[in-house]
DNA sequence: CATATTTTGACGTACGTCAATCATTTTTGA
DNA sequence: TCAAAAATGATTGACGTACGTCAAAATATG
């Protein structure tokens, strides 16, 4: 019971090897007729396209660019390192990987980057996007050379970008929301949110989330105007301190992105007892989640997210489909019983 | 900047391609310090392997068995197709899979369709398994004859299986006791607990994670000697209404495992307000999780599970390591709020 | 120093598909 | 019906590694 080739499909069509061929790379010069007897025999024989020799012998190879944020956050950190060891196991199969960084919340840096590295962006890029006109000229204009795209982990929805490898982030900001709901045992009180940027599309989802929820389920709640941390921890320590300093109300928080460790460092002084919900699982958080001042953190995992844009970029390069149970990011949520 | 392939390291290390193939697959014959020569060379060129041309020259081809329960749960239902559907893909790589259904709960049935097999197993196996003395036996004596071995869904730790597939349902358990326990806002009460059978480990340990968070964390809860169910909608139906019409106490419940559409049935026709969580991600539970009826469902995701059964037994064949990381299995928790 | 043993080289074939060339057959249209 | 065009066959050489054989060289052993 040996594997069936392309010469056993040529023989049960009657036909060559050559046509078999033609037929298989969707080249011209084939009748429709003669096609169609070669795919019941394909059929018939049950015959699967190695995909190993198929790629050896195009010699295919592709060169992928993966540009992300330089920020302090240990989330872009993670990221990194992601990309780094995936670099390697990219290699074996033909697949030459760049990792560029740029500062973060700057979309001149982006497009600089880009334009700068020309052709030698190779393939296909993944960038985590930062909502602008000029990144979305820049990456229409890629697209419009043949570049693949892929927005990653932050996307920016009207752009020509072939598809978005990241959560959903609307859904992440429901959850926190309904989580805190539970986790909020208080009558009434106010609700803080902290977040990056409004420029990073994912923030800007994950409050809109939150916001829905809070609103239509949580009529007791207050929820407060975020604070914007630039993803400085330093910053967001400092903004957040003042806030709880002059509202003894707040009875929950939403750390939505950046900044994390400074969002537990405000509330492991504050006097109040504050339920928390945050993103990102790092050492700071982790601990939190022990200790208890953090409840729940909503995470994505960055080594998936990472193969994930891997895995479609080259897809979108053979025009293979995509395996849409596979390349599906998960909102993960920890709490202190499931910490990995 | 093409690719370097074994002739440029031969080259590069003076020596001929005969011999940087036999350090390449660690054949004997070689000097130790011509093996280094090579590896030098390796490193210096920056070699790497091209996995595609060596499968296709090595022309290996896998031969996997799934055995699974073919219980009525629509849990087992979705592993079955998802198994058909990985088959696709498998192939394409050369792995041909089998797959084949058991009665649930049944060991004798297990260890007669593994005697039935013979050689006909194949290179590897991925068995849900049901705890017996007899089932662990089988499993070490076909790891003896030199087939892989794993456990999917459901552990047998002490055999000679070489990787469990499947979630932490320990941890699983814990988290839906501090889900739990936060969902229940009123001060005192029972909590049942409602199982397929206590032969399915994933099952017992599950319970066992859920009453470690009762005992430490919730005094005031009350957990019920559990219900066992077998699998079956009805008889879980059956004996959960009877329950609960003799037990106005009843707060909370949580359904680790089969029998779940059962579950709803009773808890929809009841008075009290109990708030639930519960395993599988059905049609039954994602109209119960959106009418309110379940606030929580655990789910482990079966797609992600099949995939990575292939390649760990592909690995264990190949003795390639396994990516980690890759390979953990998420406990996902769905709330209303983030349905996919 | 001769012989045995180990190490290395040289070479060829195989894996299944791709892709190109050139020859030959079939179809098409005027 | 004949030439032009289209379709198909036949053949061949990649692609990069695996793996076997045989011979030659280097090294060890007595």
């Amino acid at each position: 019971m040996s594997r069936v080739t392309a010469q056993d499909v040529a023989e049960e069509a009657g036909v060559s090897l050559a046509t078999v061929d033609r037929v298989l790379n969707k080249r011209k010069g084939v009748r429709s007729e003669t096609i169609k007897k070669v795919a019941t025999a394909m059929n018939r024989l049950n015959f699967v396209r190695d995909q190993t020799a198929a790629n050896l012998a195009r010699s295919r190879s592709y060169r992928f660019t993966f540009i992300v944020s330089a920020g302090e956050t240990s989330f872009f950190s993670d990221i990194q390192s992601e990309i780094e060891a995936a670099k390697f196991e990219a290699a074996k199969e033909r697949i030459d990987i760049q990792m560029l960084t740029v500062p973060p919340l700057d979309p001149q840096a982006i497009v600089e980057v880009i334009e700068r590295l020309g052709d030698d962006i190779g393939d296909g890029l993944a960038l985590v996007a930062v909502e602008s006109q000029a990144v979305r000229d820049s990456v229409n204009a890629l697209r419009a050379r043949g570049v693949r795209v892929v927005t990653f982990i932050s996307d920016i929805p009207n752009s020509q970008r072939q598809r978005f490898v990241g959560i959903d982030n609307v859904a992440a900001g429901r959850v926190a929301g309904s989580l805190l709901k539970r986790f909020i045992s208080a009558p009434s009180g106010d609700v803080a949110v902290v977040a990056g940027s409004s420029t990073l599309r994912d923030h800007v989802e994950r409050r809109m989330g939150f916001e829905q929820v809070m609103r239509t389920e949580c009529r007791h709640l207050n929820v407060l105007p975020w604070i914007e941390g630039e993803e400085m921890a330093g910053v967001v320590e400092e903004k957040l301190s003042k806030l709880i300093a002059g509202n003894p109300n707040i009875v929950g928080l939403y750390s939505l992105g950046g900044g994390t460790r400074g969002v537990i460092g405000a509330i492991d002084s504050a006097e109040q007892k504050i339920s928390m919900v945050t993103t990102e699982l790092s050492q700071h958080t982790r601990a939190a989640l022990i200790s208890g001042t953090v409840d729940a953190v909503l995470v994505q995992d960055p080594s998936h997210e990472v193969r994930s844009a891997i895995r479609v970029l080259r897809a979108l390069v053979d025009e293979a489909p995509i395996n849409e149970k596979q390349e599906r990011i998960r909102i993960e949520i920890f709490m202190r019983d499931n910490l990995p």
